[in-house]
DNA sequence: TCTTATGCATAAGAATTCTATGTATTAAAT
DNA sequence: ATTTAATACATAGAATTCTTATGCATAAGA
């Protein structure tokens, strides 16, 4: 996650949303939508990035399928089945998480 | 940061922001804050809490004063005048952040 | 009297990420 | 024409952060 150093954990589950709404991305493709969708605020390293990905593959949430494209490879990534169960549970715990920061950390804000 | 499984890095903002501003406070007291504060969301374990406060001393960013209290050992901590800086800016970095996870995760919400 | 609550602490391990490095092709810049 | 940047994958070693387990000690409650 880059320079801005904080907050560990939240890679998986921002992986699982892109490829919710998205379908299918390659690893390329998802440090530049994050770095778009977020200005250049988070960036995701590839050397987080890679082993995330072969992990929720190995845990059965992502199929992989290869592709080559200009003579380059990308694997493509999507969600399974059970991937797509998780990601609902990841993301509702996520919301939950910025909820309780947010009554410690600032109780004007709220989510509407 | 106990069961509720997520989000490591926020443990030492959250630690300053409750100094900020309730001045000082000790370990024990942090921890019971923090599950009120969240209805039992979020918990801290001393293996997490104890060694988080005294990285935050060796840096500079609290002062600690220990008192006797009904026989019982109580190591007051306060934050130093860098703690206070540096706690201005991470509570900035915290809200950066949780306006990307946002846009990330569900750009309708927002902040107001 | 036994358990829970209060209050501190550390050690070993797990999990996640960063930094650095490596390979290879294509596009852009000099 | 040649160097650099962008695209695209990958892993190894170190650093950071947290969990689990354990330890000591006092006070309060069952």
């Amino acid at each position: 996650m880059g320079n801005s150093k904080l907050y560990k954990g939240s890679l998986t589950t921002i992986i699982l949303k892109l490829l919710e709404e998205q379908g299918k991305m390659y690893g390329y493709e998802i440090t530049q939508k994050v770095k778009l969708l977020t200005k250049g605020e988070l960036k995701i390293t590839e050397g987080a990035l890679y082993p995330a990905l072969h992990k929720l593959e190995a845990e059965g949430l992502l199929d992989v399928e290869v592709a080559k494209v200009d003579n380059r490879l990308r694997k493509y990534y999507k969600l399974t089945e059970q991937g797509e169960e998780e990601t609902v549970n990841r993301l509702a715990e996520l919301e939950e998480f910025i909820r309780s920061m947010q009554n410690l950390v600032n109780p004007n804000w709220s989510i509407k």
